[in-house]
RNA sequence: CGCGAAGUAGAGCAGCGGUAGCUCGUCGGGCUCAUAACCCGAAGGUCAGAGGUUCGAACCCUCUCUUCGCAACCA
């Protein structure tokens, strides 16, 4: 295994790493940077560290019906959105330290020109199916609707509000001509059937390589989960899938007879990952094309869970039609928890990378330590075979203790007992007095280079970056063992001791250095913090040097430490815990006021709404009386109805009236009312209803009785 | 109801057929160069329960119980 990862990585020219696409619609939480960012920018880093050519590709995603949906709804634009957020994403990425060469975005009219060359290539292969369908389409708001915009019955268990994509009470798979009463959730009118055409991806022609290629020639390097949900697709039975859509948000489709359709955004998205690596080239004067064509180019996707399947198999297929080469691996991410519950932007339950950044980056004691501490426990607790969870105890934890006391502390140590102990330079090494304890830590420092580097090559982040860590515990422990400050007690009876002492500052100094190196993919700006600090140049981290124990010269002079972490303090995390808290609860509170409001609308438009117009005659077909209430008595075993004896003059009447939950029966006896004496009878609970007393409804639903200003004969007439 | 995930030391996790392991926490000791840090040692688990397969099971199979999720977003 460890064999077969070093001989597909040495194999490699160059390394194309993408990481997934983020939809530019809002801002991203420390799950998404855990899953696709973090791992995809450590694997990058440490390439680029061993001098391989590499190039590492990200961008928004700014098409999607999401986008202009949301925009109406904010009374904006599509473009207004997605230029808001794609520099604070863009920014977000660049303070967190994730490096990509490039983050491009597909609103550029290069990715328009791209993606468009891609489809027509597809479509002159003959490698696109054009079938015609019916979809449903909302009159109201004159679009097709995405599949998740209608809601209606579930045919598979009766629930009513299924979307038309899936059923989120039994999971049923749905589509949504499937479901019964559908209602468009735009306008929430019934939509109706319109006849479209669109162009469809066959992935049932591709089946067979598929297969080979993933369950066979990737069966033992790609991710167990990665393999079975792809594996579940396969056996499942791949469809057709429709290539565009009916929309005017998105990249137009290049022929004449397609006006008014798209690409639909999963086809376009992933090309975005063509067009970023075209940018960059056209940027740093490169070519592009053998990132894309060349088989010795190593294409890797870091996505979450929630993609696989496009980047494993419906991806591929369009770059195997298109020519280019496919992935050699996607290794994807589980999801990441939050104190116990999932992460979720909508109900405030998450931490944004925008907050992360502005809570503790940003603060006067804060400074890029704290992104890196943020990388460090993302990477620790890193969901790569289940889901897990972040917690602020566990953050802190991480932070203090094995950041703070085990790495930084180590490294404190060897420079303030170098400056104690050795003048403030590189002691030198006396190789004829090494033990077996210095020999045992300059094993150490030569195995902690191959595990990381073996580890790193399998996407292990989490065990990597724990062997780096290791290796500083190692060097505590080879401190101690040496205990060069109690030697030094020795000094004035015995110099010579000071050898002693220099070899094991000299070995512990160096072990700092490896640290430097092997720490950089994973925390650069500490990595760099202690360049600083050795006073050596950036060179130094190159890959190679990992292992080695001459990166610090003897006699050479270091600057005083800087502690590498600062401690994270109980009220900070506090502090936190009680601002997520604080989010849910706005975040609840705004969801009542907008659905009250939306209520409140609602009541107002049917009040609003005039029925359909009527003649004259229709009016005078009714037969309005005056009349007294004369009794008034609940009638049994209804709620709302009171049973009233009516005088109206000529006779008196029995009026059922559904108005028991506004008033007392006592307290209406005697009031004059307004009837309508013409209306058919009707039996309300077994009591016979003859005639109908008019009400008001205010607009807290409250009833009043429409009567005459002042007391007339029963009987009078209205109109 | 259904679907999915999971139940391993106080907490968080690894192990997925061969004598139960890591980090944090706790307790005891050492050291005092260091960010009240570091080092050594100890306690603490019948691996949810019950059956079964096996020479042997935390790991495979069956059943039961319990917990969590099924919100958004989505390529």
């Amino acid at each position: 295994m460890d064999n077969e990862a070093n001989k597909e990585s040495k194999g490699a020219k160059r390394y194309l790493i993408t990481s997934a696409l983020p939809y530019a619609n809002g801002l991203k939480h420390i799950g998404h940077l855990a899953g696709a960012y973090l791992p995809a920018d450590i694997y990058v880093r440490y390439l680029r560290a061993q001098k391989r050519d590499v190039v590492f590709v990200c961008g928004s995603d700014e098409h999607g019906t999401a986008i202009p949906i949301q925009a109406t709804k904010e009374g904006t634009t599509a473009k207004a959105i997605i230029d808001k957020y794609h520099p604070i994403i863009k920014q977000n990425f660049e303070d967190l330290g994730i490096s990509f060469d490039i983050y491009h975005r597909t609103s550029e009219p290069l990715h328009h020109e791209t993606a468009q060359e891609f489809f027509s290539y597809l479509n002159n292969e003959g490698a696109l199916e054009l079938l015609a369908s019916e979809q449903y389409y909302d009159p109201e708001v004159k679009t097709f609707l995405a599949d998740r915009y209608i809601k209606g019955t579930c045919p598979n268990c009766g629930f009513e509000s299924a979307f038309g994509d899936q059923c989120e009470r039994c999971g049923t798979s749905l589509s949504p001509d499937m479901l019964i009463n559908p209602v468009s959730t735009l306008s929430g009118k019934v939509p109706e059937l319109r006849p479209t055409q669109h162009w469809y991806l066959p992935l049932n022609r591709h089946e067979e390589w598929l297969r080979e290629w993933i369950l066979n020639e990737h069966k033992s390097d790609w991710r167990t989960s990665v393999i079975g949900q792809c594996k579940s697709w396969i056996d499942g039975g791949l469809q057709p899938r429709a290539v565009t859509r009916d929309l005017d948000w998105g990249i137009k489709v290049p022929l004449p007879e397609a006006d008014g359709k798209v690409l639909y955004v999963w086809f376009d998205a992933p090309i975005g990952y063509i067009s970023a690596t075209k940018q960059w080239a056209i940027d740093n004067n490169k070519d592009w094309k053998p990132y894309w064509y060349d088989k010795d180019t190593k294409l890797v996707h870091f996505v979450g869970k929630d993609n696989i399947v496009f980047h494993c198999i419906i991806f591929p297929v369009m770059l195997k039609l298109h020519g280019n080469i496919v992935p050699q691996n996607v290794p994807a991410n589980e999801f990441m928890n939050l104190e116990g519950d999932k992460m979720s932007t909508s109900r405030g339950w998450s931490i944004e990378m925008d907050d992360y950044i502005n809570d503790w980056i940003k603060k006067e004691n804060g400074g890029p330590q704290l992104a890196d501490t943020l990388r460090y426990y993302l990477t620790a607790i890193a969901p790569e075979s289940k889901d897990s969870e972040f917690t602020w105890k566990g953050f802190q934890d991480a932070n203090n203790s094995e950041l703070g006391n085990i790495f930084g502390n180590f490294v404190n140590r060897a420079f303030v007992l170098m400056h104690k102990l050795c003048n403030g330079k590189v002691p030198p090494l006396h190789n004829e007095l090494l033990d077996e304890t210095d020999k045992a830590i300059i094993e150490d420092i030569k195995n902690a280079k191959a595990k990381v580097e073996n580890l790193l090559e399998q996407y292990k982040f989490r065990d990597a970056q724990f062997e780096v860590i290791e290796l500083s515990r190692k060097g505590n422990q080879y401190m101690q063992k040496k205990e060069p400050w109690i030697v030094a007690k020795k000094l004035a009876e015995q110099p010579e001791v000071q050898k002693q002492i220099d070899n094991c500052l000299h070995l512990c100094l160096q072990l700092t250095a490896n640290l430097a190196v092997l720490i950089n993919p994973f925390l650069p700006f500490t990595a760099k913090k202690m360049l600083h600090m050795m006073k050596v140049v950036d060179k130094m981290l190159d890959w190679e040097n990992a292992g080695k124990i001459k990166l610090l010269s003897a006699g050479y002079s270091l600057r005083s430490p800087e502690l590498l972490f600062r401690k994270i303090e109980d009220e900070e995390i506090k502090t936190q815990l009680e601002k997520l808290k604080a989010a849910v609860k706005s975040k609840e509170a705004a969801k009542e006021v907008a659905a009250e409001t939306a209520a409140a609308t609602e009541v107002q438009k049917e009040a609003v709404a005039v029925k359909p117009e009527i003649q004259y005659d229709d009016f005078a077909k009714l037969d309005f009386r005056v009349g007294t209430i004369i009794s008034a008595e609940k009638v049994a075993k209804a709620d709302k109805l009171l049973q009233l004896q009516v005088d109206l003059g000529f006779e008196i009447r029995t009026i059922v009236s559904g108005i028991a939950m506004h008033f007392k029966p006592e307290e209406i006896v005697g009031k004059q009312v307004t009837v309508v004496a013409n209306l058919a009878p009707r039996k309300m609970r077994g009591i016979e209803s003859n005639g109908m007393i008019l009400m008001a409804e205010d607009a807290a639903g409250k009833l009043h009785f429409i009567n005459p200003e002042i007391t007339i004969d029963n009987g009078a007439s209205v109109s």
